[in-house]
DNA sequence: ACAATGTAGGACCCAATAGGTCCGATATAT
DNA sequence: ATATATCGGACCTATTGGGTCCTACATTGT
């Protein structure tokens, strides 16, 4: 499918509202409420993001959550791993189950898929909750951008040699 | 999930296929058989890409399929869209349907996402069955990379301004 | 002419996952 | 003590992914 799951959008969104916030803690149910999510979904989310250090969680009355390292620190890549599981950041099943490919000896087509993987790998991995802070008060009109519509047309974009 | 089906692998092992076969047409059994793919969905594969022009069919005996243009003019980016169709070539809902996403005015990382929608977009689209063709020949040990290896150890990558 | 081998395409099936809800337990500030 | 938190397991349901089956139709070889 090549799109992230809703829990990851949610996992992001609350990162970024905290990241706004800075220090103070904000429970689940506020973020929920603020964004028109789930509640209790965002809740499991969050105490993902929790178990695997990139939020703190205060318990309790007035508890809830906050950065657990500066925002620059968390990766979308990172997101995503602890979000859905290790298995889903790579591209293809190939990649993570090694050898419970069927194909794996025959595939003609395993070294570009890898190469591939880095290549979207990386990205995630240079994007931050930081980033993507900054990046929001760029206008966003909804509209579909130069890119999208070249590859619905199926244009012929020019190649880029490295 | 940020994984691309097994129709779409299963598109791109045939299109390369018929890509080094350079003419002469290649049957769905046989691909099938000499990937071990499943020959009935390869076969509904295969007439998705005919159908979208992406490859030529010959009916009937000593039949098959052929590339419909040459393989430098067939994007990854366009086999995924063909293949599982458009809305999947957006990392998230709310960037194809429009509207129908609940949080989409209170949304704080709508325009992030759409940079890094577009830059995965633009990695595809720069990516031929050309270019998997020659990329193949490297060798393939079926190691995790060095960019894998880092991200899963939470490892934090040098930041690449732009 | 007719069998063998193709594609074309609809109907259907099953297992896995995504998305979401509910509940009881525990922690903590007022 | 009570209201408000997180924690975490159990559970539910709709959708999707992956795959099979079957019928119709087109071509080539004999």
């Amino acid at each position: 499918m090549l799109k992230l799951s809703k829990k990851v959008d949610y996992a992001l969104i609350a990162l970024t509202h905290l990241a706004r916030q800075d220090e103070r803690a904000s429970s689940a149910r506020e973020v929920a409420s603020i964004y028109g999510i789930p509640q209790d979904l965002l809740a499991k989310v969050l105490q993902k993001l929790a178990r695997s250090g990139l939020v703190v969680s205060h318990q309790g009355m007035k508890g809830g959550y906050s950065l657990a390292r500066p925002a620059e620190a968390i990766t979308v890549a990172r997101v995503i791993e602890v979000v859905e599981g290790q298995p889903s950041l790579s591209l293809t099943q190939c990649l993570t189950d090694l050898g419970a490919c069927e194909q794996f000896d025959t595939c003609n087509i395993k070294s570009p898929l890898q190469r591939l993987n880095d290549e979207v790998l990386l990205m995630l991995s240079r994007t931050t909750i930081a980033s993507m802070c900054d990046d929001d008060h760029a206008s966003f009109r909804g509209e579909r951008t130069a890119v999208a519509v070249a590859v619905a047309d199926d244009v012929q974009l020019p190649v880029i040699q490295d």
